[in-house]
DNA sequence: TTACCAAAAGTGGTCAGACCATTTTTTCTG
DNA sequence: CAGAAAAAATGGTCTGACCACTTTTGGTAA
């Protein structure tokens, strides 16, 4: 009954045309329309709630989040993520993520455009503060994979601090090369320079 | 409190090593050692049980399941991938790691002298059963990222019914090429084939 | 002893009611 | 009319109860 509770309330989501943001009917009023109890509609929707599909607050009441905030890739990383968490594997999982949208990004002059490697560029020079992971970061949003994003931020959870601290100054060479390289297409010479500055760390 | 139960569920099961299968404590043990109601407990594990994580038998009791048998994909198609972008995404993704499991083994000369390639070009030569599935997957376990095998069977669960049909014999050409690139090192040649073969869908 | 069956205990499923904390709405007051 | 106080609405938590089903237990008969 459960999950059919759960089905009844994405139907009545659906007829009653609740857009993202709007309030649910309450609770109380939910297991009087559904016909069941008031412990059963909560069991429901915490379930929904966890997946990120609805937020309940305090006294005010249940909303349908925006589909974009969904929880479901976040949950679904973390699970792959906790069977085998090979620490070398986590590395290697995530640089393949960045190896390829630095990759995308060099094959496509669209996203080579893109404002935020001027502004990228700008920061490295004039020695702003700028993190090994906002910059990856930025790559990564910038090829447009949302998923890989999301996979990617999972994945960074578990890796060094060192990605926290910002860019010495040492190391700004690398960065430079590696942004220049993207904005220029230059798809070797990009890798090679990320990779360059990935094993400096 | 509801998603700190949830968090403390999965932290009993790491600490008490349930494996897959095997039956967690009663609803209302848990309520006692959570130092909790079993209204809380009950939503917590009801949530879990909609991700398929969890499996509750009515007076059986409640059993961990089984890995693969999560149902966080079914649920994520159910959920999200009404939309066209994260349909894209989930593809895109995949091949980022079959590419970069393909790149990587043209690179490591170790990978390449495994027997399992020659057994493959073997297969597709006498026209035995051969799928793509089966053969992407033997790439991506040769390349010997366990997670990035993880992550990839997750996203193969939405590829085409297309990926599990057998090779044509019309495809055998570039399915050669491929194999015998990544044998002999070949990294452009073998991604080059690749993307040839993966666009002939 | 063994096989089988019934009773008992254990367990999840559902429900009703209560109380609390917070937010929202209404009402009252200046 | 504005602001404050009161009331109502709402989600959060807990308790107890009963039901349906399964597992365990115990005893009885072959």
């Amino acid at each position: 009954m459960f999950l059919q509770i759960v089905k009844q309330l994405k139907k009545l989501i659906a007829e009653e045309q609740i857009q993202p943001g709007q309030k649910l009917p309450s609770e109380r009023v939910l297991c009087e329309r559904l016909n069941t109890s008031r412990s059963s509609v909560r069991e429901a929707l915490r379930s929904l709630e966890l997946l990120g599909i609805i937020e309940s607050k305090h006294g005010g009441g249940t909303f349908l989040k925006n589909v974009g905030d969904h929880r479901l890739i976040e949950i679904l990383s973390s699970f792959i993520l906790q069977q085998e968490k090979t620490v070398e594997d986590v590395h290697a999982t995530r640089e393949i993520h960045e190896r390829e949208a630095i990759r995308f990004i060099c094959q496509q002059s669209s996203l080579r455009a893109l404002p935020i490697w001027d502004s990228l560029f700008t920061q490295v020079e004039l020695e702003e503060e700028l993190t090994r992971e906002t910059l990856l970061r930025e790559c990564i949003i910038a090829s447009g994979n949302r998923l890989s994003l999301k996979i990617w931020l999972q994945l960074m959870a578990y890796s060094a601090p060192t990605y926290k601290e910002n860019i010495a100054p040492a190391e700004k060479q690398p960065v430079l090369m590696l942004l220049k390289s993207i904005q220029l297409g230059y798809e070797i010479e990009a890798i090679e320079a990320f990779h360059e500055w990935m094993t400096m760390i």
